[in-house]
RNA sequence: GCCGCUGUUGCGGAAUUGGCAGACGCAGCAGACUCAAAAUCUGCAGGGUUCACGCUCGUGCCGGUUCGAGUCCGGCCAGCGGCACCA
């Protein structure tokens, strides 16, 4: 009898043996063909990894091994996304440096993972902290701001009362602040902003030559949110200026009763002297401004408003002359700032219209438009509209663009709901943006030489009430000379958003140590564009959009080689608590690893977690699913007691294993780990029922399991006797024609019910099945006394008889 | 309100994309081994009905297409996630 499974033992040896051997540092031998796996970087909490980080990980790592068993030079690298809010506040409330709290995180981390026996690159480990690393972002940052693309702005924005920094948009969920649930309310400040909105054409069309998972490339294009329209210049009764709005269907312009700008709007105050009702309008105002975004969202439906009354405008068309209302349901940072209202066919201009006893004139016939706003544009004609009347919705407005055009007073235009990201944080535990400012010269960069710019040690990390970063405080650092005239010169203190350095890290993987570039041409040109980049949709409009900006961005510079940054992009489902509820400390059902691990082993823990469920949607940890994985290790483990000494395949089971060779081949491919699992349960319950394994088999069965469970199979291929190491192996290979059964059983239905099932052969032709399927008793008994209608026979299936 | 996903057994989940629904695993039941238990091995196992061969119902609900529907079409219901006055 073999000794009994311990993974404890084994687990170390091999994690041991397998960094002695530099078993999975990244080959320097060019002429392979390459395969760039990547994985989210993890943000080192102190909390250290619970269940849900290994399902990402032992997918990819899967994919990894396996593509270097394919004969691939593999690049499978591991980092740490470590700037960010939670280790401030952890150094804060302990009075601990966040240097040494992330060094003592990312410690832990890498003991874990470590544990789990992924084949990572530890040579080319990252962190975004390290002034090595910044110094690049810096670095590319300085390249947004010569360009352009980086600008500072007062603006409002989304300020968390709790945490005390500015957000992104994209941080904002649901009215509050997605870290911490604080609330989020506007407040106007000088912003370091970076143009994305140039980007996104780019960032749309981009998406056409990638192979992302469909719902990413839908919610991408959803945020950025493209749509065609008009902008059109409205003539203000009596004055020089020209009130420009846009809109999306200016087929509806001889529908337009009123206009409705945003209370924001630069005219309001121009024609102050105008206006008869400022006091009301001045009202409105404040009310509108006082409102957080969570207010704003929160009030939805009635419309409010305020009718500007001295100002009328022009209604190009028809020349009419149509109120200009102010109201809150217009943005000013969309569009224009300003729309022409159609009651008819809008239904916001709609509930303004009846609130307010505006005139609603249907120029678009199908619907009623006393009841609801009639908005269906498939269908319907023009009335009421001049010389677009009988035209259809399409038709119409290309004529109505054409019109405008000639008149001078519109054109054709695109508007995305994408907005310009927000980039400053006032926060000290975050890259420091590179810039001085100079009473005469204005931002000057700081010189590329003097790159990485360091945070400097500063006592308190307290973020203040006032806005300002905890860097303003230290005036020894703040107080500089500018780089340009050599002149007084104050440096900025709000550092970067923890987005900055994952926006490029997976370029820095190629080239880890360059000294001299964010990476080598070489390098880049070797390795790039990632192959098959895995992560979380909660990345989708964050992350995986930001990194793409900047890809693009160096592209653009032709600093990178490829538009794109990812070919491939997946996604994972959450792995939830037992109770099928979201893991977290409050709700008690977070499971740790290293428990499963020392109770069960990493080879069950990476085995169950791919077993869990499609990989794509979310599952339930079960403690007793991790059991039956181990129960399936240990039974593979005591194959080794059956070997016979055939080193091919047993005639009883070849086909058998050439099937389960290709659905596993292809199941890991498409990420569909849960079968192909099921699949080599199933073998080796074969192997049971049949008595015995042959050595070949044995081999196959190792080498397909190999990447799920590195450590046992590697010891059974050391035990077993076979030659060098199984994680180097050739990755086993199926013939096709042996994966068919030379003889199937197939289903005899009756007007499709099944009634019998017989055997035959593979390739047997109709007539020869048909006698044996009418020689059954209860085709017999069914066809007595009535017409067989139709045959049906589809081979290896089903034969379907047809009676009346 | 809009977009996306999901609904199959006591539970987690399969089903070659229109061809024997419930693979594989968990929990369960029975047997073998054991003084006994655990572990392990071998079987059984959707519901109803029948001593049984069977028959019949069954993939959230209603309807349709088809020789045949978990899968396709139309109309709903429920849950999860995202967006949300974007003109």
């Amino acid at each position: 009898m073999s000794k009994p499974y311990e993974p404890k033992d084994i687990e170390k040896k091999w994690q041991e043996t397998w960094e002695k051997e530099g078993a999975f540092c990244v080959g320097t031998d060019r002429s392979k063909p390459k395969y760039y796996v990547l994985l989210e970087f993890p943000y080192p909490s102190g909390q250290g990894l619970h269940v849900g980080h290994p399902r990402p990980y032992t997918a990819m790592d899967i994919i990894a091994r396996k593509r270097r068993m394919q004969g691939y030079n593999v690049l499978f690298p591991m980092g740490w996304d470590a700037f960010g809010l939670p280790t401030e506040n952890y150094a804060i409330q302990n009075k601990i440096h966040p240097k040494i709290v992330t060094e003592n995180n990312v410690k832990h981390f890498k003991e874990q993972l470590k544990a789990l026996g992924y084949s990572f690159d530890w040579d080319r480990e990252i962190n975004t902290t390290d002034p090595a690393y910044y110094k690049w972002t810096q670095w590319i940052f300085l390249k947004l701001f010569e360009k352009g693309l980086a600008y500072k702005s007062e603006m409002p924005i989304n300020w968390c009362t709790s945490c005390k920094v500015g957000l992104a948009n994209e941080e904002v969920v649901n009215g509050v602040c997605e870290r911490c649930g604080g609330e989020v309310v506007r407040r106007v400040k000088s912003q370091w902003m970076l143009k994305i909105t140039e980007y996104a054409e780019k960032l749309i069309e981009g998406l056409d030559d990638v192979d992302y998972v469909e719902k990413v490339k839908v919610s991408q294009k959803n945020w950025i949110g493209r749509s065609v329209g008009a902008e059109v210049d409205f003539v203000i009764s009596g004055k020089e200026d020209k009130l420009r709005i846009f809109t999306t269907r200016p087929d509806t312009l001889f529908g337009a009763t009123y206009m409705v700008i945003s209370p924001e709007h630069p005219l309001i105050d121009k024609y102050r002297s105008d206006l008869k009702n400022w006091d009301e309008i001045v009202a409105y105002r404040e009310m509108a401004a006082r409102k957080s975004d969570f207010e704003r969202t929160e009030l939805v439906k009635e419309k409010t408003g305020v009718v500007l009354e001295g100002l009328t405008a022009v209604n190009p068309v028809n020349g009419k002359e149509i109120p200009i209302w102010i109201s809150d349901y217009v943005l000013m940072s969309y569009g224009t700032g300003a729309i022409m209202a159609v009651p008819a066919h809008d239904e916001r201009d709609w509930d303004f219209a009846k609130k307010f006893h505006l005139p609603i004139i249907e120029v678009v016939a199908g619907g009623d438009v006393e009841q609801a706003a009639f908005t269906d544009v498939a269908s319907g004609k023009l009335v009421n509209s001049g010389f677009l009347d009988g035209l259809e919705v399409a038709e119409a407005k290309k004529k109505i663009t054409e019109w405008l055009a000639e008149q001078g007073i519109g054109k054709q235009k695109v508007n995305y709901k994408l907005r310009d990201w927000v980039f400053s944080r006032q926060r000290y535990w975050g890259e420091p943006i590179p810039l001085v400012q100079c009473e005469k010269c204005g931002f000057v960069p700081i010189p590329e030489s003097e790159l990485p710019l360091m945070l400097p040690e500063v006592e308190s990390y307290m973020p203040t009430d006032n806005g300002e970063s905890p860097l303003a405080a230290m005036t020894d650092w703040v107080n500089t000379t500018c780089p340009c005239c050599g002149g007084p010169a104050k440096r900025e203190t709000d550092t970067m958003p923890q987005w900055a350095g994952s926006s490029w890290y997976f370029l820095r993987y190629t080239d880890p140590n360059n000294k001299e570039a964010f990476a080598s041409k070489e390098a880049l040109d070797y390795w790039m564009p990632v192959d098959w980049y895995n992560g979380g949709m909660e990345h989708t409009t964050l992350h995986l959009l930001y990194s793409r900006f900047w890809h693009k961005f160096l592209y653009d510079l032709g600093l990178v080689s490829t538009p794109e940054p990812y070919q491939k992009r997946t996604s994972h489902g959450m792995i939830m608590g037992e109770n099928n509820e979201k893991m977290s400390k409050s709700r008690g059902n977070v499971v740790n690893p290293d428990d499963i691990v020392n109770e069960f082993g990493a080879d069950s823990l990476r085995t169950y977690e791919m077993f869990i469920g499609a990989f794509e949607l979310s599952a339930a940890w079960s403690n007793e699913g991790v059991r039956g994985c181990r129960r399936f290790l240990e039974r593979v483990w005591k194959l080794r007691d059956m070997l016979t000494e055939e080193e091919g395949y047993s005639a009883a089971l070849e086909t058998k294993v050439h099937q389960v060779i290709k659905k596993v081949s292809l199941d890991f491919e498409g990420l569909k780990f849960n079968t192909a699992i099921a699949a080599m349960m199933g073998l080796v319950n074969e192997f049971y029922r049949v008595g015995s394994v042959a050595r070949g088999e044995f081999r196959t069965l190792l080498l397909l399991l190999n990447p799920v469970a590195p450590h046992i199979t590697e010891e059974l291929w050391e035990l077993a006797g076979y030659e060098g190491r199984a994680y180097m192996q050739e990755w086993p290979v199926y013939e096709e024609a042996k994966t068919i059964e030379e003889e199937t059983e197939i289903a005899v239905q009756l007007n499709g019910k099944v009634r019998a099932t017989i055997k035959v052969g593979i390739k047997e032709e109709q007539d020869s099945v048909r006698e044996k399927v009418m020689e059954l008793e209860a085709v017999k008994k069914a066809a007595e006394g009535k017409n067989i209608v139709k045959e049906i026979y589809v081979k290896g299936r089903i034969y379907n008889i047809v009676v009346k």
